[in-house]
DNA sequence: ACGCACAAC
DNA sequence: TACTGTTGTGCGT
DNA sequence: GAGCAGACC
DNA sequence: TACTGGTCTGCTC
């Protein structure tokens, strides 16, 4: 499920790949180790705690990663996006000259629109479980509290308590890194059944508060409270709140943290916290002034990286630099981020979630041997059969997804006449479908 | 060595690969396998016996290699050659519409022109060894004679002693197959170097007769008699070659047939036989007139079969048709084609052979791994380097050379700026080749 | 329609 | 030894 | 310069 | 079980 459908690739901007002949001597195409590591996990501004000694993790996370596959997969990706930044920075430059004295006014004139235009009068919820994962397994096993713990494999965690965010564990993070980090880590693996059990039993309490809940994730969901507010008078939003995270800690012996504002940061107050914003315009864009920006969902790392690039870090200075913005992103990146400097998020929740894609992906490890692959194809196309049974669906796309052992990601679609949906076809699609391979290099 | 270098390649017509969108309905390129058959193997007018049993044979050929990986690659080479004739038909039916009364006059003048410049003073003797490696083998080990002998290994045989040849089994068979042909076949491996020796050791035989004879393959030598007949007033041509062979036999043991004319089939008289033309236009042109154009050296399977699709099976048919041949094929095969229907061979022997390219390649069973490629690589550069470095040479272009399981054959060549000759350079250059491969379909 | 980079959890 | 799996967006071609 | 089909032994 | 290995030519792009 996926209904966290806000913007999910703003990275798109007028560079129009002119690549220029005449560019800086010195530019030499080379990008520092210490430029690839914010792609390597630890964002300070993503999940996890603030008071960690983020040097040395991240030199630790350095010394284990670099030299890996994945470490100059990561230099790749960065080497292309630094020329992406280039174009834009130039032309930031050149707009920074000019007057841009209509387009300025202009700007203030759509800002003023949408600022008469926000609507104050929906009480949006956003409720989000504390290291979901990682507190059910403490649930079930109460001996794991209060020691660093992850859940996933030494190949990859999934989530981490909050005892182990201590050292640097973080989500996404491969468990024989988090391991170098804290050697008392305990790794507990997956079970997603168990997840799903309490993420149905969690909504359920949330329906009591809003039947037209919106679940935004496996641990997240928005709910809109002014119905309930209005029929109980003696509720205030955040009294509404407190209520709903006690009784999910009540039925579940699981804290849960919400934000109380439209789209705004849940995770201010994490753990088992909670954070209300005023339905009031000021105090809105004083909480964004000095927010960075990669706190904001749907800025990941390159986003935001492009951003600070440009001298923007915080939501205050991307509001500033709105006009610029405006010049350099593309029409639907730009309009996310306006709306992100504004801090106008969605008021209106819809639930109508209808699946667009179905998928099954195996990572093994690296193989010359087409068999291999053959046999790898045919397992996939078996549990993908199964799941598209559970649901009844059909399709007539089939996409098969390559990752290599350098990490590139490589991706071949055929869409057929016929919908589909039995393994053999799948599996009869995915044959069709032809990756070119270089041999040798 | 390779001194043959006549006509390799007279394959080149005028089908300007124009894919017509109208064509025949019933066309549907739909190749039958009678028609891929020819390809594999069994000519009867190249190397072998007459009185052979050619349906018999060719229908266990065909039993042993349908749908096999070869047989299909055959029938693709044969699809394609098929287009390509389709085109040639069409030009060569339109031409036989039009009156040609200019370019006949045009060819006779041409053939006048080539008939008087005829060069009928030099006596050329070509000289062949019989079923020369199987010879061999049979000097060394007497027993093998008289029993049907090839060598080689149950995947390819080289040559096949005359024995053998009754029962179909030639050059260019794969013992398994020669095998099912004649099941008490002997076997022997290639000792490339004993049948070096003894061709040296012929060669100098030949060098009492032309010191400037020219070999054109390790079992046969062209040799210019005219200045022996000078020197010797009571030898004729013939007397000179039976002397000849009756030299390399009492020397070697080992039999040779001969041709006394110019570049004129020396195998009609095979095994231990010879065959003069006369200097002399009539019978030169008798002896071509009903000769098989498959016969030619430099027409093979395939041009054979071009110029039989177009109704031309004999040299004296095919200088018939040379006004449309010079109309449908590329000059240098019509200039070849034309002088093969005169029986213009040349008259001038030339000895002085250099190198032009020098190689080493392995078949090897499929895999799909990488690595083992690589080693494959290895194995062939080491060979390599070795070869160049007997001969003092050096290169600066490589080819790369892969043979996928289904007999497609894929060349990637490099040129470099210097020259090299060492292993390691050549692994080198080899591993940077890229071949581009296409998984799954 | 396809392939890619990004994003979130 | 070892860097996930699922869903979705927007853009360029 | 590069890649392919065809040829010969 | 299994369809070679070495050298060269001409065409096309
Ligand atoms: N990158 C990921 N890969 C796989 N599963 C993930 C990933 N990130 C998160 N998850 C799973 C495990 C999490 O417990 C669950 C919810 O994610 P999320 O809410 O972002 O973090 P969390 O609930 O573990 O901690 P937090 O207290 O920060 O919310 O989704
Ligand atoms: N296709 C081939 N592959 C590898 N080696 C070959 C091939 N054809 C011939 N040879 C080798 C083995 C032969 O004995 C030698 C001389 O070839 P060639 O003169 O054509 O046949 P031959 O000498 O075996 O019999 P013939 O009596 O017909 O001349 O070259
Ligand atoms: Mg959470
Ligand atoms: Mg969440
Ligand atoms: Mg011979
Ligand atoms: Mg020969």
């Amino acid at each position: 499920m996926d209904n966290n459908n806000n913007n999910k690739n703003i990275n798109n901007n007028e560079s129009n790949n002119n690549k220029d002949n005449l560019c800086d001597i010195d530019d030499k195409n080379k990008i520092d180790d210490e430029n690839v590591l914010y792609r390597l996990s630890l964002n300070p501004n993503k999940g996890g705690l603030q008071n960690v000694d983020k040097e040395k993790i991240n030199k630790i996370i350095y010394e284990v990663s670099k030299g890996s596959a994945f470490f100059k997969n990561a230099k790749e990706k960065e080497k292309a996006h630094f020329e992406k930044i280039k174009e834009i920075k130039k032309k930031y430059l050149f707009l920074k000259n000019q007057p841009m004295e209509y387009e300025k006014q202009q700007m203030k004139n759509i800002m003023n629109k949408m600022e008469s235009d926000r609507d104050l009068s929906q009480y949006i919820v956003h409720v989000d479980m504390d290291a979901f994962y990682a507190s059910v397994e403490e649930l079930d096993n109460p001996e794991l509290k209060n020691k660093p713990m992850a859940v996933g494999s030494k190949s990859m965690l999934s989530t981490a308590n909050y005892e182990a965010r201590k050292y640097g564990v973080r989500s996404a993070m491969p468990g024989y890194i988090a391991l170098k980090l804290c050697k008392n880590l305990i790794i507990v693996p997956t079970r997603f059944e168990r997840y799903h059990e309490l993420s149905h039993q969690i909504r359920n309490i949330i329906a009591n508060y809003d039947p037209d809940y919106c679940p935004a994730s496996i641990d997240e969901v928005y709910l809109n409270i002014t119905n309930f507010l209005n029929d109980n008078p003696n509720y205030t939003p955040s009294k509404v709140t407190e209520e709903l995270r006690e009784e999910i800690y009540k039925q579940t012996r699981l804290t849960a943290s919400a934000g109380i504002a439209p789209n705004i940061c849940s995770d201010m107050n994490k753990p088992n916290g909670q954070t209300e914003l005023k339905n009031c315009t000021d105090e809105i864009l004083k909480f964004l002034k000095d927010l960075p920006i990669g706190k904001v969902s749907g800025i990941g790392k390159v986003a935001e990286k492009t951003l600070n690039e440009l001298g923007i870090k915080t939501c205050g200075e991307l509001k500033e630099n709105m006009v610029y913005i405006k010049e350099l992103f593309k029409p639907s990146s730009y309009q996310f981020l306006l709306s992100a400097s504004l801090g106008l998020g969605r008021t209106k929740i819809e639930n109508k979630w209808k699946r667009k894609s179905i998928s099954v992906e195996r990572t093994f490890s690296n193989t010359s041997e087409i068999q291999k692959l053959e046999d790898k194809l045919h397992e996939i196309s078996c549990k993908l059969a199964n799941d598209v049974k559970k649901e009844n669906l059909k399709g007539k796309s089939v996409t098969l997804k390559l990752k290599t052992s350098s990490f590139e990601i490589l991706t071949r679609c055929l869409t057929i006449s016929k919908y589909i949906y039995q393994q053999e076809d799948l599996y009869k699609v995915g044959k069709k479908v032809k990756f070119i391979y270089i041999i040798f290099f």
